[in-house]
RNA sequence: UGGGAUGUGGCCAAGCGGUAAGGCACCGCCCUUUGGAGGCGGCAUUCGCAGGUUCGAAUCCUGCCAUCCCAGCCA
């Protein structure tokens, strides 16, 4: 009875739906495993562009702190100078910010931590818990053994506690070539786990590092660093994805023998999309062989990509929120991550008209020159929002699509004979078609009703339905992007043997054409979301619009179900 | 053939021994000056499979099967 009382609640709450993670923390609030404190951190490697899946890790590492009234700390794991850079750097500040969330004044590096690093190393030197290792990489791999054959090992391993701290102090002086010395944890070379067998933790190389410059020649591996870097920011829970499951023995180990404050790493599912690839070396390769173009290309998974594309950081957040967080390697369908951006965008977009693909109406019996200024609901789903006046005069624009000669059963839009809506604008009928010598519709013949101005019924008859158009004279010429999935498939991994995901790749994933817009939509600033009524949802391209000639991306299609009825017939 | 994990509807996902939440998708109907939005209803006799324990099992036990990850001086 309880529980149902409860269950009751949480629904009308609409509570977030309970995951394990969240499992964990309630229960250690219970055991009081951390004084009641949560912490958490953002790990990025600051070796490319954040992309959803990452999303869903910021949103679920902030998002847990903040429901428990914790604290989430940005750290860039930046232990390996040749892939990082600052560029990235830059970009990931942004896109976390971007997304909403405030890391305070934690703002960390790894390589804040090289100097304690270093020390923790020595201490595991003298506990006789490391070694410097003189075997080439070659060499280690061979001795490292496989899968089912315990390694060997390696001849240094006992080198005494004297000669390694010698070693190890040289390795920093740079009296070493890279791949001669390495620093390996001494654990066990028979355990079945492979990431146990004596480690490396530190390695030599002669990098320019994005923070430290030439200041170090050595540098710690992410085992190493990552638990230490929990431990020193006093970090509760430690979440990263599956892959890092088999690591945990080397985490804690490292933590044990350092006998340090012991944080503890919890593994999740990280999140795939159909459609859409995640891997940042695909990414990479993307970007670089100029399939598209740069990482925040509107077809991109990146957050940036996002962004320019004119999804929102809610829609984002919410779609973070309902994909869930668990164990199992999921796909998620890319029709959820829609559904979100369309359910914002529903609230929060102006509405406007555009006719992607005109047909021109002329009116025979509306004036030639008079033009009128009719008012427009800005956004139905929110009043305030106010309206504007749209320009409609004797001759428009309609969408082809929305007239058919020979319309079949429940085609309701213009046809010879029938009447529809001009949204906001009159009842018009169509009398006649007009072709040219290939038979082609180049323009409709219409009358209108004066009597049913703003798009009401006079006399209360219903009309089929309601088109979206633009006036011909006044409407204005804009660019429009529309964007689709940039792959075919939804796995762009199924290909056959020695094929690629390239193979995959749509060729319409970018289509750009040049659309008629009312006029207003001229001023739109860039990154201003729009839906262009019955068409979708467009976002003003924040690069390549300019002062008074907007370029628009669109973000996502209105959902359409006539398609669907007319796919079926 | 070693180790680590995971299997609940088309896709996610709750469930924690008392008789299958929720969302997306899909299908109906209603409503509508966006075939948008909204509203209502439908959608797993069954939880990878096979046994077992129990009055009772998606939940416990045993065995099997499938899938994913691990042999970087990447993270």
């Amino acid at each position: 009875m309880n529980k149902e009382i409860e269950k009751k609640q949480n629904e009308g709450a609409s509570a977030p739906t309970q995951h394990f993670i969240r499992q964990i923390i309630a229960d250690d609030y219970k055991t009081n495993k951390w004084g009641g404190r949560v912490q958490t951190r953002f790990p990025p490697e600051p070796n490319g562009y954040l992309h959803i899946g990452h999303a869903k890790s910021i949103c679920l590492n902030f998002g847990l702190a903040i429901e428990n009234n914790g604290l989430t700390n940005l750290r860039f794991d930046d232990t390996n100078p040749e892939k990082e850079s600052d560029e990235y750097v830059r970009s990931i500040i942004e896109d976390v910010k971007w997304l909403g969330f405030d890391w305070g004044d934690r703002l960390y590096y790894a390589s804040d931590y090289f100097e304690q690093l270093y020390d923790f190393a020595v201490q595991l030197i003298k506990m006789g818990k490391a070694f410097v290792c003189d075997l080439s990489p070659q060499e280690i791999k061979d001795y490292r053994g496989t899968l089912t054959e315990s390694g060997k090992e390696s001849p240094y391993r006992y080198r005494p506690v004297e000669e390694n701290l010698e070693l190890f102090e040289q390795m920093r002086q740079g009296k070493f070539p890279e791949e001669s010395h390495v620093l390996r944890a001494k654990i066990d070379m028979a355990s079945p786990n492979l990431n146990m067998r004596d480690p490396v933790i530190y390695r030599i190389k002669y990098a320019q590092h994005h923070r430290t410059g030439d200041k170090w020649c050595i540098y710690p591996m992410y085992d190493y660093t990552h638990c230490l870097s929990d431990s020193i920011e006093r970090i509760t829970h430690s979440i990263c994805t599956l892959e890092f499951e088999d690591h945990r023995p080397l985490y804690d180990w490292v933590l044990e023998e350092l006998d340090v404050f012991h944080s503890q790493q919890i593994e999740f599912a990280r999140l795939n999309l159909t459609y859409t690839v995640m891997s940042k070396r695909k990414l990479l390769e993307l970007v670089e062989s100029k399939v598209v173009n740069g990482w925040n290309d509107p077809r991109m998974p990146t957050i940036s990509g996002l962004r320019r594309r004119g999804f929102t950081p809610a829609a984002i957040r919410n779609f973070s929120e309902l994909v869930g967080v668990s164990k199992k390697e999921s796909v998620v369908d890319y029709a959820l991550l829609e559904y979100c951006i369309r359910e914002d965008l529903n609230k929060t977009a102006q509405r406007a008209m555009a006719v992607l693909n005109p047909l021109k109406i002329v009116i025979t019996n509306y004036p030639d020159d008079l033009e009128e200024e009719l008012d427009a609901i800005n956004n139905p789903e929110n009043l305030e929002a106010g309206s504007r006046k749209i320009p409609f005069s004797k001759e428009i624009y309609i969408e082809k699509d929305d007239f058919m000669e020979n319309p079949p059963k429940r085609f309701y839009r213009l046809a010879p004979g029938r009447e529809v809506r001009l949204r906001y604008a009159y009842f018009i009928t169509c009398n006649e078609v007009i072709k040219d010598e290939n038979g082609e519709i180049i323009e409709l013949r219409c009358t209108y009703d004066p009597a049913s101005r703003g798009g009401a019924s006079p006399d209360g008859r219903r009309v089929m339905g309601t088109i979206h158009w633009v006036s011909a004279r006044h409407s204005k010429k804009v660019e429009l992007r529309l964007y689709d999935h940039l792959f075919l498939k939804e796995d762009p991994y199924d290909f056959p043997e020695g094929g690629d995901v390239l193979d995959n790749l749509n060729p319409n994933s970018l289509v750009k054409i040049a659309a008629f817009v009312e006029p207003s939509l001229m001023k739109a600033k860039p990154t201003e979301r729009f839906q262009f009524e019955r068409v979708g949802y467009f976002c003003a391209d924040e690069y390549d619009s300019n002062e008074g000639q907007p370029v628009f991306n669109r973000t996502a299609t209105l959902r359409d179900s006539w398609a669907k009825i007319a796919g079926k017939s």
